[in-house]
DNA sequence: CGCTTTTGACCAGCGC
DNA sequence: GCGCTGGTCAAAAGCG
C-alpha cells in the first residue's frame, strides 16, 4: 500500500520530468539528431530494441531506471534515425523503414512526425505523465507474450498516440511509445 | 448519464 | 492472390 503510493509518486515526478523532456525534443529534434551516437551501450543493459530508434539519453534512480529513444515518422513510412543502418530489418514499429526514396518525391513537404520511445522499469504500467489518454486498442504482437495497448490523448483535436507494452525478455519494464507532439498544455 | 475500457472485427501493408 | 501482422474502429459493457 504505502510503497505503492510511493511508486506512484516517484513515477509522477519522473514522468513530469519526462513530459518536459520530451516537449524539450519535439522542439529540439534536429539538434538532438545530430548527436548520434553509433555505439549504444544500452543494448548490453537491457534488450530494448531500439534498432530503429536513436538512443538519446538515460537515466537512472534509485528504483525505476529509464531509457528513452527518439525516431522522425514520415506519413506512411518513416525514417528513423537508426543507429544501425546496415540493417534494415523489420520490427515491431513498422518495416517500412528502408524503401525511403524509391521515386524520389516522398521527401516533399510531407508531415514528419516524431516518436520518443521510453524504457521504465516499472510494477504499473499507466505511468502518470501529465496527460489524459483514452485506450482505443489492445492488441497481442508477436514474439512478445505481453500485449500491447494503444491510447489517445483525450484532449479533442490532439494528434498524440501511445503505445503501451512491457519488455517481452524483462517483464519488470514497460515500453512506453509516444507519437506526435500534444497541441496543448499538460492536464 | 457520460466517459472509459474491453474486445472482436476490420483494414492496410508486406512477404511469400 | 493469400496469409500474417500491426494498427484502428466501434459496439457493448463497466464504472463513478
Amino acid at each position: 500500500m504505502i510503497s505503492t503510493c510511493s511508486l506512484v509518486t516517484k513515477l509522477c515526478v519522473k514522468k513530469a520530468f519526462t513530459t518536459f523532456l520530451v516537449a524539450k525534443l519535439m522542439s529540439n529534434s534536429n539538434n538532438f539528431r545530430a548527436q548520434e551516437s553509433p555505439e549504444n551501450d544500452f543494448s548490453e543493459q537491457s534488450n530494448f530494441e531500439f534498432s530503429e530508434y536513436l538512443m538519446i539519453g538515460e537515466w537512472l534512480d534509485e528504483d525505476h531506471p529509464t531509457s528513452m529513444a527518439l525516431e522522425t515518422v514520415q506519413n506512411s513510412g518513416y525514417q528513423a534515425n537508426e543507429v544501425d543502418e546496415s540493417r534494415g530489418s523489420s520490427s515491431q514499429l513498422g518495416g517500412s523503414n528502408s524503401r525511403e526514396n524509391e521515386s524520389g518525391s516522398v521527401q516533399e513537404r510531407q508531415e514528419v512526425r516524431e516518436r520518443v520511445a521510453f524504457k521504465t522499469k516499472s510494477e504499473v504500467e499507466i505511468l502518470d505523465d501529465g496527460f489524459k489518454w483514452r485506450k482505443y486498442g489492445k492488441k497481442m504482437v508477436k514474439n512478445s507474450p505481453n500485449p500491447r495497448n494503444y491510447y489517445k490523448c483525450s484532449v479533442e483535436g490532439c494528434p498524440v498516440k501511445k503505445r503501451v507494452e512491457r519488455d517481452r525478455d524483462d517483464p519488470g519494464f514497460v515500453i512506453t511509445t509516444y507519437e506526435g507532439v500534444h497541441n496543448h498544455l499538460s492536464l
